[in-house]
RNA sequence: GCCGAUGUAGCUCAGCUGGCUAGAGCAGCUGAUUUGUAAUCAGCAGGUCGUGGGUUCGAGUCCCUCCAUCGGCUCCA
């Protein structure tokens, strides 16, 4: 007999070589009918597994993430089985369950997939599943492992059985088909009722760009026809959302292809709504003791190499601007920091006087590859909240401190709670990728992960994504679709002051070098703005929408006592419209409606006579009428509620 | 940059296997209407079908080039 205990602690005895699923099976049938994966003693094992010693067992079920995850990599197992019975000559390489889905990539030779022929490998895929296969685990020796590969001239296979330690090799079988697997499956391929094979796509064996692109397919699959359908509509849903949609129905931005791709034209609508949130920071960043400064766009190419920048960008960005003169060179500006630098140097500084923190609304240009271009959220030209604060060892900690406290106010005055944030510190095995000595990155990631530590930040730690110069903090949001883009950033920089030979005068009558540090809330005015967007649906706090009030006469007669209260919220900083054209006040509303204004004044009759006016608010309809002081009252109130203050301690 | 898809009026879209002067709704203009909480009616105007080339008696439709966009990959100072 053996013991096994449950998530309740509770402990029940069991033969030896009882399944997973008849243990489960004695909990519940509907546990036993639902149960798709487990966790024994915390190794992963199938609803097959034999038991032969006591432990604990943790059920997976469609519900968790765990479950989730063994459904969608047993849908790839189906799927590389459809793409083999179609495609015989395919290599299959790898095919992992992701955050929504699952994909395999596999080599198709010369043959190339249009996703014309998803179809035929979704139908063969349900066509599989329905035959209820059942999922098998078998060991292998390594030597078994590779013959199998070299009999079907899998070179991807072989490298990944190449790099595995005999005796940790298993297989995964189901029907004729086997594959190299470490497990976690559902019982049979008949749990997968619906699937949609949703893209082709290349993508790099092993991700590295050197290497043969292989042919990816992205699919997802359910448990139920239902759940699929009501994904697909999540997507449509989604994609209602999306800021390049918002952005030209709300007159926002532009793209121009004579001006060039990548590089947005923001109309007045957009630019004011931009101008808004540069107000709304500069002033929580005057209180937090920055001060504005201006560099211009372009730099002399011996700035960048001071800074490293040209070393590693430069022949992968806009090229060098020549001049008529002989020997001169410029570069447009890419960041803003050798720039600061530059002003840092301009006299010298006492400890008394550190930190020194500048900041610029600083337009920088990045040659992007032509296929990332991505609306507003990957351009060639684009705006950042930059600044760089110049600081002591001694105030390092503090001042990053300050600044989480300064990007979680902005997050938060603009409703971002679910971000992540992200230590990203540099890849150990990769130096090359990296500037500075080894002691400073040390001593840079410590501080990091000190001060976020110390905010109680829930982050995670990513290793290879640090800056070239140094590890930085991020934060994650995702847009409409659950893709993540960084917004937030900052960073400690050891390196620039020492490549610009920063200094400052010490207590102890030396000069020492101070440290830097990078930091931008948003981010990018342009990334920012597209992912509040795609956050709020085009519907802004009322403190940033472009139109704040849209008054609406109910017809030409109404004009002069419309104008008069437009008049009167234009003296009270209120941004208001007035729709007098000649139409219903029924379209009035629907395009007020449609245009995403917050509130409607409906002025008439009525409204002249009593001197009042009828409010309408976006999404909610008619509210009644009030006096224009009481309206006046409310906005403010709504606005105060939704921004606070920046409170710098 | 790479893989796949898409590109018709300002916007959203129709145009079957190539066949007369390329259609619709919204927006625009003109006129009528002077309106009470999500579309008043009528008329008019608007497109070298992304670009350049080719096949054909004939191309929006088929083939190629380039450009841009979309979904991924790689990249992201």
């Amino acid at each position: 007999m053996i013991q096994i205990k449950f998530l309740d602690n509770s402990v029940r005895s069991f033969d030896e070589g009882t399944t997973v699923l008849d243990v489960a099976k004695n909990i519940s049938e509907g546990l036993a009918r639902n149960v798709i994966s487990a966790k024994f003693n915390n190794q992963t094992v199938e609803t097959a597994t034999a038991l032969h010693e006591d432990g604990d067992i943790h059920f997976y079920t469609w519900r968790e993430e765990e479950g989730k995850k063994a459904f969608w990599h047993s849908s790839a197992h189906v799927l590389a089985q459809a793409i083999m019975d179609l495609y015989p000559q395919a290599k299959l390489t790898i095919g992992p369950a992701i955050e929504n889905g699952f994909y395999y990539d596999a080599d198709f030779g010369a043959h190339s997939i249009t996703e014309k022929e998803l179809q035929n490998l979704e139908k063969k895929f349900i066509e599989f599943a329905r035959q209820k296969f059942e999922f098998k685990m078998r060991s292998a020796s390594k030597n078994e492992a590779l013959d199998l590969y070299k009999k079907q001239k899998n070179p991807y296979k072989l490298e990944l059985v190449e790099n595995l330690e005999d005796g940790t090799i298993t297989f995964c079988d189901h029907a004729d088909f086997t594959d190299l697997c470490r497990g976690g499956h559902i019982p049979n391929t008949g749990f997968i009722k619906a699937v949609k094979l949703l893209n082709v796509a290349g993508a790099y064996w092993r991700g590295d760009e050197n290497n043969k692109q292989l042919t990816r397919i992205y699919g997802i699959s359910f448990p139920k026809q239902k759940e699929l359908t009501e994904y697909l509509e999540l997507l449509e849903e989604a994609k209602k959302r999306d800021h390049r949609k918002l952005g030209k129905e709300l007159e926002l931005f532009t793209f121009s292809l004579k001006v060039g791709q990548g590089l947005p034209l923001w109309l007045p609508k957009g630019a004011a709504l931009r101008g808004r949130l540069e107000d709304f920071l500069k002033d929580a960043q005057k209180k937090a003791g920055y001060e504005q400064v201006i560099s211009p766009h372009i730099g002399n190419k011996e700035l960048y190499m001071t800074s490293g920048h040209y070393e590693k960008y430069g022949s992968d960005s806009f090229q060098p601007i020549e001049t008529p003169a002989e020997g001169e060179t410029f570069l447009l500006k890419p960041m803003n920091c050798p720039h600061h630098c530059e002003i840092y140097k301009t006299k010298p500084w006492s400890y008394k006087e550190l930190p020194k923190r500048y900041a610029e609304f600083g337009t920088v240009y990045r040659y992007e590859q032509s296929g990332e271009l991505h609306g507003l959220t990957r351009v060639r030209g684009f705006t950042q909240d930059d600044a760089h604060i110049f600081c002591t060892p001694g105030q390092l900690d503090d001042e990053f401190k300050k600044v989480i406290d300064l990007v979680l106010y902005v997050f938060g005055s603009l409703g971002f709670d679910d971000f992540q944030a992200q230590v990203s510190i540099r890849d150990k095995n990769k130096p090359e990728k990296y500037i500075g000595d080894t002691e400073n990155w040390e001593k840079a990631e410590r501080a990091i992960i000190d001060a976020a530590q110390q905010k109680n930040l829930d982050f995670v730690v990513e290793e290879g994504e640090a800056a070239f110069y140094g590890p930085k903090l991020d934060f994650m949001v995702k847009d409409a679709l659950g893709r993540k883009w960084q917004l937030g950033t900052i960073q400690v920089d050891y390196n620039l002051p020492e490549r610009f030979d920063l200094t400052y005068k010490g207590s102890d009558n030396e000069l020492h070098r101070p440290i830097m540090i990078h930091r931008a809330p948003f981010g990018s005015l342009e990334r920012f703005v597209a992912i509040l967007l795609e956050h709020t649906g085009g519907n802004f706090p009322l403190w940033l929408a472009p139109t704040q009030v849209n008054l609406l006469s109910v017809s030409e007669k109404h004009e002069k006592y419309a104008k008069k209260v437009l008049n009167f919220l234009e003296n009270n900083e209120i941004r208001a419209s007035l729709d007098n054209r000649n139409e219903t006040i029924g379209k009035k509303i629907r395009e007020a409606e449609l245009s995403k204004v917050p509130f409607m004044l409906i002025l008439g009759e009525k409204e002249a006579e009593n001197e009042n006016i009828s409010v309408r608010k976006h999404r909610q309809g008619d509210v009644g009428s009030m006096s224009v002081q009481a309206f006046i009252d409310l906005i403010e109130n709504e606005i105060s509620k939704s921004i606070s203050n920046f409170e710098n301690k």
